[in-house]
DNA sequence: GGATGGATGTTATAGTATCACATTCGATCA
DNA sequence: TGATCGAATGTGATACTATAACATCCATCC
């Protein structure tokens, strides 16, 4: 399925899912080894199960998963992996879910716009920089400087609106 | 203070605090009276308290608020209230702040846009139509019907960014 | 007055997130 | 080698946010 224009278009069941987690932590490593960031064996999993599910994960869901290969895995424990996550810009968390989805651009530091389908729990990522630039010229003009959007547009996709 | 285009300024010292708050209660009256929903003895007091405060306020701060003048006020008690505050338009919720604030133009049904300051605190309501305009045309390429929308800046307002 | 449905009271519990302190691990260097 | 130091993780407790489930009250309409 091709991409169009700034949007990312939302998963089908066509896509290579294995390599698309792959892909994720591969760019992952790479981006940790630039900065100097250690993507530890926790973090990666973490991270790892994060991209498994290509749907928003909450925080006890991946405690959850956890818990089965790790003992005494504990709330701490994902909170702060997803922290690291985040700061990193691997990870977003999406306010209105309180949950956890991968990063689809983690190359190029962005503040993550999002489609969330209320049918089926799917989400796309947009990165729409006329959208950015729309928020901050009206920052601007109250003096505001921005330092991080949260924008979450909750509705229906295309096959659940039908 | 004179309003900016599309933008409310930020609250500054000088406005009629008490005026305010008592102009978002009678507004609400009428708005409840037109709509035929009850605005109960509860649920305007719950509103003069998230009006009283002019930033956001946690459920459980306006559950400590209640206590003193309510006897057995509980959880329950004030998230219904907002609930139903916030099904009116008079109220919205800030994801990222788990918190909630008075809306500023209840007359007329809209999705949320807010600037954040990290700094103070403070929270200034947005109501732009071309940033609502664009993240429709953007959903609209995906097929996306989109519901409502979540807008939430963080960053520094004039004050606190010097 | 009695029926009805919405609003509120009440108790309990689910769900989300952080604190504080202990321990372990890894890199560096004497 | 092993001493050291800071980062990462373990561990137990607890704070914070929100809802479930059922009881009671109350306004309205007939």
């Amino acid at each position: 399925m091709a991409r169009r224009g700034v949007i990312q278009d939302f998963v089908d069941d066509k896509h290579d899912h294995a390599s698309c987690v792959e892909d994720a932590l591969q760019r992952a490593e790479v981006l940790c080894g630039e900065r100097g960031e250690r993507l530890t064996p926790l973090r990666r999993r973490v991270l790892e199960l994060v991209w498994d599910n290509h749907q928003p994960v909450k925080a006890y869901e991946l405690l959850a998963m956890l818990a089965g290969e790790r003992k005494r895995a504990a709330p701490p424990t994902v909170y702060r992996a997803l922290d690291f996550l985040r700061d990193a810009g691997l990870v977003h968390k999406i306010e209105s879910l309180n949950a956890f989805i991968g990063c689809a651009k983690p190359d190029r530091r962005h503040c993550a716009q999002f489609l969330i389908c209320i049918g089926c729990g799917a989400v796309a990522e947009m990165d729409d920089p006329a959208l950015t630039g729309k928020i901050a010229a009206n920052a601007k003009r109250l003096g505001f400087r921005v330092h991080q959007e949260t924008i979450e547009v909750e509705g229906y996709c295309g096959s659940c609106a039908g």
